[in-house]
DNA sequence: CATATATGTCAACAACACTGACTTAATTTT
DNA sequence: AAAATTAAGTCAGTGTTGTTGACATATATG
C-alpha cells in the first residue's frame, strides 16, 4: 500500500483533512501568493527594483533601526544577496545606513522619505487586496485565515505572531 | 494629509480592517509562503530542479492531459520560461508528452511514473504541514482561510475555487 | 593580544523570469 | 485552395535573485 492510499484511509473520517481538502490548499496558496505579489512586481519595475528590493524596505519599515544582521535574520538569505539589493537601495537614497554609535560595527537601517513613499505605494496595493478580502470574507474569517497561517509557519518563526511585539531575534 | 493617515481614519472603526492588522497579514502571508516552499525545494535541488519544475509537476498531475497552452494560462509564464523547464522534464522522463490525436497541433501532458513518485514527494510534505497546521487551528478556522484566500485571488482565477470543477479555461 | 562579531566585497554560478524574432505544423476561415 | 490563425518550439540576449567560497576591514570582547 502506497503512502497516499494510507492518508486516504486515515483521513476518510475528516474530510477536511482530506487530500483532496490538502490540495486545494497548495491551489489557493499558489494563487493567492502569485497574485499578492502581482501588483508590487509592477510598481518596482518602474524603479528598476525587484520582489527582493521590496521586502527589505518594508523590514526596515516595520523595524526602524535595524541592523543589517538581524534583517539577513528575517529574510533568511545570504549576506552577499542582500547586499547586492540594500547597497542599490542605500545608493540610490531609499535607505539610510548608520553607524550604530552603541556598538560602531553595526549599521542601521531607516527609510528616507524616498523609501516611505516607495513603501507606502508598495504596500499600498497589498493592504488594500486584503483589506477586501478581509471585508468580503468577514471577521470570523479573518480569525480563521490568521490561525492557519501562523501555523503553517515553522515554529521558531511563529512567536513573532502568537506572542507580542515584533521579536526579530 | 499622507494617504496613510486617511487610511488609518477611515479603518478607526474596523479594528480587524486597520493598517496594523492587514500589515500583520502581509507578514504572515510572506512568512508562510516561506516555509510552504522551503521543505519542497529541498528535494527539488537533489534532482537538480527548483520550484518551477514542481509547479509544473503539480498542475500536470491535477490536469492529466493538459495541453501546454492552459498550463501557460494557469502558470501565467511565457512559454519560453515553461519550454525550458518543460523540455527538462519530458527529456529526463518525468513528463509524457503526446500529440492530440483529436487535434494534432496539441501535445498532451500527463506525469510518468518516475513523475509520479516526485509529485507525491513533493506533495507529501506540503500536504502534511497544511494538515498539521488545519488539525492545529481546527475547522471553523480552515473555513475562514480558505474565504480570505480565496478573496485575495484575483477574480478571474477565483472561480477554480468558488466554482465547482478545476476549470482551466 | 587574540578571538569573535558585524559588515562589506569580489568572483563565479544557477534558477527562473523576461523580450523579441523566427520556424514548423496543423487547423480554421475565407 | 489560399490565407489566416492557433499550438508549439527554438534561439539569443537580458535581468533579478538566490547560492558558494574566499577574503578584507573595523570593532568589540575575552
Amino acid at each position: 500500500m502506497s503512502q497516499s492510499d494510507q492518508e486516504s484511509l486515515a483521513n476518510d473520517q475528516d474530510d477536511y483533512l482530506s487530500n483532496e481538502e490538502l490540495r486545494q490548499a497548495l491551489e489557493l496558496l499558489f494563487f493567492a501568493y502569485r497574485d499578492f505579489t502581482g501588483e508590487p512586481d509592477v510598481i518596482l519595475a518602474n524603479d528598476g527594483f525587484g520582489r527582493a528590493h521590496h521586502r527589505v524596505i518594508y523590514f526596515v519599515k516595520c523595524n526602524p533601526g535595524i541592523t543589517v544582521n538581524r534583517l539577513l535574520g528575517i529574510l533568511k538569505i545570504t549576506k552577499q544577496s542582500l547586499s547586492r539589493v540594500l547597497g542599490q537601495l542605500v545608493r540610490e537614497d531609499f535607505i539610510l545606513q548608520q553607524t550604530d554609535p552603541g556598538d560602531r560595527r553595526r549599521r542601521t537601517l531607516v527609510l528616507t522619505d524616498k523609501g516611505n513613499a516607495l513603501e507606502s505605494r508598495l504596500t499600498g496595493c497589498q493592504s488594500a487586496r486584503i483589506g477586501r478580502a478581509y471585508k468580503a470574507a468577514g471577521v470570523d474569517a479573518v480569525r480563521g485565515f490568521k490561525a492557519v497561517l501562523t501555523q503553517i509557519i515553522n515554529a521558531d518563526d511563529r512567536a513573532r505572531f502568537t506572542g507580542g511585539g515584533p521579536h526579530t531575534d
